[in-house]
DNA sequence: TAAACAATTGAGCAAATGTTCAAATGAAAT
DNA sequence: ATTTCATTTGAACATTTGCTCAATTGTTTA
């Protein structure tokens, strides 16, 4: 029952069970650089109220107050998530008078979702 | 300044600015299950640590130590999320004497992961 | 049988997340 | 000019998340 230290840590006690294999691996994968890109898209997918925000601009052009009206969710909460979409460059922006129209702007976008409701549905 | 409720609510004090768009799009969209299903898969897919499980295993089968060395996070951390990603029937185990090995037990996530990364590098 | 060890599990904790609330902004209408 | 209203913004808050730590399980080896 020894306790120095590294007792449950990153490495196996085993000098390498497969280095070889965890080496190939290694080099398989996307860089580091991707797999933040990656992990960051399926994040921002990843909420249900950003996602319907998504799934709704791919049909049409709306304001706010419509995404509000059609997803269920103050305003206030829809603005939030719209910035963050906006930031990610998946969404842009229109003003007319006081409104102020979203869409899609990322066709992209719209294959990965495709992509998986196909896997949802099989 | 009045305060009674409804403020900053869902609907906008404009009766309809675009009802019918509105409707049209809520029918366009995916039902509530689907777009569940779609945001626990983006959800599953978002954490780093998750993803890189995912992409280590669609290439080769490893055992909980060997994905801990190789993602570099501690063996506790690893089966935590392996449970998750089990429980999504994402990956499968097989055990051999001490040793549990895990691989994909689902190809369609290769796709989507194909198909952003696709994305990404556009 | 006891010791070793890969893996799992549950509790605890800090950080991240999504919403609400209240106030601010900016454009249109009176 | 003042009011109205769509939208934005920042702070506060509760919840969720992913990790660590410690203990446990189940299998192999001595």
């Amino acid at each position: 029952m020894k306790k120095t230290r590294e007792n449950n840590d990153a490495v196996c006690d085993v000098v390498a069970i497969n280095e070889e294999k965890v080496i190939a691996v290694i080099k398989a994968l996307p860089n580091d650089t991707e797999i933040d890109d990656l992990a960051n898209i399926f994040k921002i997918l990843s909420d249900q109220t950003r996602l319907k925000l998504v799934l709704a601009l791919a049909k049409e052009e709306l304001c706010v107050c419509d995404l509000s009206a059609l997803i269920g969710v103050s305003v206030s909460a829809i603005s939030h998530q719209l910035r963050l979409l906006r930031g990610m460059r998946i969404v842009k922006n229109r003003k007319e008078g006081k409104m102020v129209y979203y869409s899609l702007n990322d066709s992209h976008i719209e294959n990965i979702i495709s992509e998986t409701l196909v896997h949802i549905n099989e």
